[in-house]
DNA sequence: TTTTTCAATTGATAAATGTCAAAAAAATTA
DNA sequence: TAATTTTTTTGACATTTATCAATTGAAAAA
């Protein structure tokens, strides 16, 4: 089934081929191109999405223009806007990064399967679990890191959780990489001079090689 | 029942009498001191708490001591520390700010409520989802505004959803005000005494009172 | 009450980070 | 290709916020 990719993370992994048809019947797959928006802050829509291919950016629009880019996500992940049972108003805002084929699930069809499957409510709720504490963590690292180490810390990101490999080709800009780490883009981009000059990265066009990553952990620990 | 209270946030609304003395069975109602942990971060415990009388912050220990309160919690709140069908390992530490009852309620006991209702399940879902909600808007407010609007934030925070009157008295100490504005307790301070000084807010002891409410709004949302 | 301890406040200074403007580089369009 | 626009980079400077030390005030213990 499209959206079902094997692994431990899926919440779908507890379903069955019918009940999967039943929350998927349509092959609801809708392409984007990269810039296009998925889900959009303070809207109104009963849908999650389950990432078939591409990456997004899911990201808070602020005050005065300034965005805080919460995660990227790719390949298998699941996400409710924030408005999931709670008045399907979104909280945040969804655009691709790369072209992006995903699934759109209405949020009604979840709870229906609750009765008939039971371990997909507590798979929902793992889910949900999972992102709060990620999002208490980078509230920490945002708030009691240096920007060094608030850099160190996207980069790994990136390595670790996004492409899986230390050279990588960014589909995000100076930017967008500020507002992962909280920072104007200046201030950015001369960290990520300081992180070169100190063979701790390597750049070429707009890829960037990660050279030295004991440093960059300790970095992000202790910056 | 001891944890029930009558409201619309009430995850437990939808539980039968029979559900609820199953979830509760043994009146296992806790009391905690002034200072004492509830729930203590990384460590492992299986239990959920419900709310049942006074007040405790919940707050995150981040590195080189500096604690980040992410929010208080009272009467009726119900609230798993981040280990729900996720490891049980606590990624917060609870602890009470004045003196606390509490219902711990086994998290095992929670799953098998589900199949006899699913409507349970939603509300355990919707409770994750604006809770979600709540942190990415605290998130953009620490990062994205001055100290004088995390202060105000602060400020109409407890008014509103903690103490419910324009005028109380503080069970928290300024380093505790500061952890939950993210700033040292000396800028706090300042920030107070600005306050003070363009009557917005008097002090009496441990109390404070707002005087000028729409002004403290206008600062916590252009600060 | 006096002493002791801890929290709150104030001031001087340093460090971190942002702002603004300009230059350089890269990507797009004509 | 050349021209144009956008993004990235650099530098000088301003602002915000933290740090450190000293002082004051208030609560708890003797």
């Amino acid at each position: 089934m499209s959206c079902f990719i094997e692994n431990d993370t899926n919440i779908f992994k507890s379903l069955s081929h019918k009940e999967l048809h039943f929350l998927i019947d349509k092959k609801q797959q809708i392409r984007y191109n990269v810039r296009e928006t998925i889900i959009k802050q303070n809207t109104s829509s009963t849908f999650v999405i389950c990432m078939r291919d591409g990456l997004a950016k899911v990201y808070i629009e602020g005050e005065k223009g300034k965005n805080l880019i919460v995660k990227i996500i790719g390949r298998g992940d699941f996400i409710s806007g924030g408005g999931l049972f709670n008045g399907n108003v979104q909280h945040f805002t969804i655009s691709a990064i790369t072209p992006v084929t995903c699934c759109l699930i209405d949020a009604g069809k979840l709870s229906s399967l609750f009765s008939e499957n039971n371990q997909f409510a507590v798979e929902l709720l793992r889910n949900h679990t999972k992102q709060n504490n990620y999002l208490l963590s980078k509230m920490v690292s945002l708030t009691q890191k240096y920007m060094p180490g608030r850099v160190a810390e996207t980069l790994l990101y990136l390595k670790n959780d996004i492409y899986k490999n230390s050279k990588f080709t960014l589909d995000l800009s100076r930017q967008e990489l500020a507002e992962m780490s909280n920072m104007t883009k200046e201030s950015l981009v001369r960290i990520l001079q300081q992180f070169k000059e100190s063979n701790i990265i390597k750049t070429h066009g707009s890829g960037i090689e990660i050279l030295d990553e004991n440093t960059l952990i300790n970095i992000s620990k202790n910056g």
